[in-house]
DNA sequence: AATCTCCTGGGCATTATGCATAGCGAGAGG
DNA sequence: CCTCTCGCTATGCATAATGCCCAGGAGATT
């Protein structure tokens, strides 16, 4: 799938100002109400646009607490941490990887104790044999996704 | 902040149909218009919800591989290393670290090969010490927020 | 030259939005 | 016990956006 520059035009006005409608699109980009509306189709059906849900602040809802945690898991286990990991809601996050871990998951927590808690959960769990945890301080560049796209439509 | 059951129940309302209308989202919820229109208005300014940015797959734009580079930075280089990676469009995202490294950041590549040129344009600055990377193979959790609402909204 | 695809520009019925108003019930503080 | 405040309900109305339709034109492909 490749991306014009009026598709990455439109995806970064749709970042910058998500809840705005196809017709208000169409005057920023100056082109015909159509043509937006053709496009927003085609990005969704091509799965470029996953979706447009709510982006949730877990810091403003409790969770001020982030870490990554490397797991290292026991042969064949594979599927059941998967499961595990699924039902803490904790868990916003997981891949399986390649490197010394075989699993890195994304935590938050109420609190640096707390966070203690959430562990115990993930890693109280007989497949997992290791856990290794960093805590998030800072966080420089939050997730974003417009210069890939800038760069993917040809700036 | 607190989150209520209706909170909640909106929250995981928007995530599902993102692009329901205010008047769509109170019938479904069973409450009044003015009502889901409140609850949406703060909500925001509380800043639980931070946007509707769209959800873009990088995959779907010629990105398919993700990998994760532990950093080591160079003592008092962290401001440089933060305005470097700013200006590499494959960092999605950077967070520093406690633990054995010092930065955590989150790359895409078009290809293994790829992800070499990316991983050296990384890495290749003055302050970076050492970069350990892991290629994600699976994502069984992608991110997600659901659960969390609904556990810090009481349910 | 004929076709295809994409964009344009318009029309039209339906639906949603922003904004305002008034009533009602529950809980807090006097 | 009374009253005030706050959040939810319910409704109305003018304005704006949406979904869907179609005919025409420009550029690229065959």
């Amino acid at each position: 799938m490749t991306i014009d520059h009026l598709d990455g035009a439109l995806l970064e006005l749709l970042a910058q100002e998500p809840r705005i409608g196809v017709l208000e699109a169409s005057r920023r980009l100056g082109v015909a109400r159509g043509t937006v509306q053709a496009r927003l189709d085609r990005l969704q059906s091509n799965g470029v646009i996953r979706g447009f849900g709510p982006d949730v602040d877990p810091a403003a809802i409790g969770y001020p607490v982030t870490a990554f945690a490397t797991l290292e898991i026991k042969q064949g286990q594979g599927n059941d941490v998967r499961a595990h990991l699924t039902t803490v809601p904790e868990v916003l996050e997981l891949h399986t990887t390649t490197g010394h871990g075989d699993m890195l998951c994304r935590l938050v927590a109420r609190s640096n104790a707390d966070l203690q808690r959430v562990i115990d959960r993930v890693v109280g769990f007989d497949g997992i044999v290791r856990a290794s945890t960093a805590i998030v301080m800072e966080n420089p560049v939050p997730l974003r996704i417009i210069p890939l796209v800038k760069q993917a439509s040809g700036d």
